[in-house]
DNA sequence: CAACAAGTTTTGGTATACCAAATTTTCGGG
DNA sequence: CCCGAAAATTTGGTATACCAAAACTTGTTG
């Protein structure tokens, strides 16, 4: 049994499609076609789209087909309201219980970032940007916390990649990162 | 197809099981011979079985059986910090957003706490208790905020109904809870 | 031409079969 | 008696087949 399955490689490319536009809101995905069109079986594929549902992607419809979620304002901004919520709980708890080498981590990333910022696909560097946030998360050293925290991150990645295109320039996305690092190194709870 | 598909009735099922202590933390859970033994393929059983480790009551271990996920100390207080914010969260929204139909919702509650605590089996008023917080969950107004607010009253549900049957008493828990909803009443957001 | 009903097709849900990785058991050599 | 290798078993992952409900087509009838 390999280290990633076969589902969870179907539910990644069925994400980049979705968040690449290639497949468009409100759009059907039919498991019988897709898997076909992908080269295999239905049970994979069907296990994917619930990984997708399960993160918000895609809803499921009884006796329907599955759709891409479409994306209204209301829900995107009930997201945002508790992902901040949680970013705020996980900066306090991180500032109590992150390690050196959660500290580490951070800065390699922020590193990374500043490096590599314009010679990297924009949707690899919005994945690195968001694995700094899940960092910061698990640096809280609370399970749950980071656990649903993810969750509310991969949901929200839609309408965030959307809007990080367009305001991303490197200085600003850098200097935050690297303002919320030194204030943790500092264990400043603010 | 039926309204609610077999999955979901094994999941109930399983579900019931895990909270009523027959199926114990750390026991593993084969999905061949539970679906033998509850004459169902694997197909619906493996997909229940997703659907409670996205609940976290099982959690699935790569290349072994599920198991009951086992609730230590730490896990617990991880999920109630959270909880906690949650809750907070929801306050704050709900009194901004609740309407007037919510607070007298939450108000019915608190009377029938107050007038049958004590001729009230201890679970079914632990249950209205729980559905106190919910409403107020429900009155931010939040359909995100509300369900993760859910599902973590869920996951708790096992470890705080067996540490709240000492520490109740009638007059503590309605105060806290006729205090939280003049407040409300006040918008008063603290 | 509209409306409705029967038949066909599509589609998700379920059962079953097969495979490969991982674990356990067995057994032979030291 | 112990340890390691190999065979047997267990177990989750995947493919395929079948079924019933829902949606779509079509043809008939007023």
């Amino acid at each position: 049994m390999a280290d990633h399955t076969l589902a969870e490689q179907i539910a990644v490319q069925l994400r980049r499609d979705i968040l690449r536009g290639k497949l468009k809101p409100g759009e059907s995905i039919k498991e019988r076609d897709n898997a076909a069109e992908m080269g295999v079986s239905r049970t994979p594929m069907r296990e994917a789209i619930r990984i997708l549902a399960k993160e918000g992607l895609v809803v499921l419809r009884p006796s329907r087909s599955p759709i891409v979620a479409p994306l209204d304002f209301k829900s995107v901004s009930d997201h945002s309201e508790v992902l901040i919520a949680l970013e705020k709980l996980s900066a306090e708890l991180a500032c109590k219980n992150a390690t050196e080498e959660d500290l580490n981590r951070l800065e390699g990333i922020v590193a990374y970032m500043s490096e590599h910022f314009y010679d990297t696909d924009p949707l690899d560097m919005f994945e690195i940007d968001m694995s700094f946030h899940t960092a910061i998360a698990e640096a809280s050293h609370n399970l749950a916390l980071a656990s649903t925290h993810r969750s509310y991150l991969e949901r929200l990645w839609h309408a965030r990649y959307l809007a990080a295109s367009q305001r991303r320039n490197r200085e600003r996305v850098v200097n935050e990162h690297t303002q919320i690092l030194t204030a943790m190194r500092d264990r400043d709870v603010t």
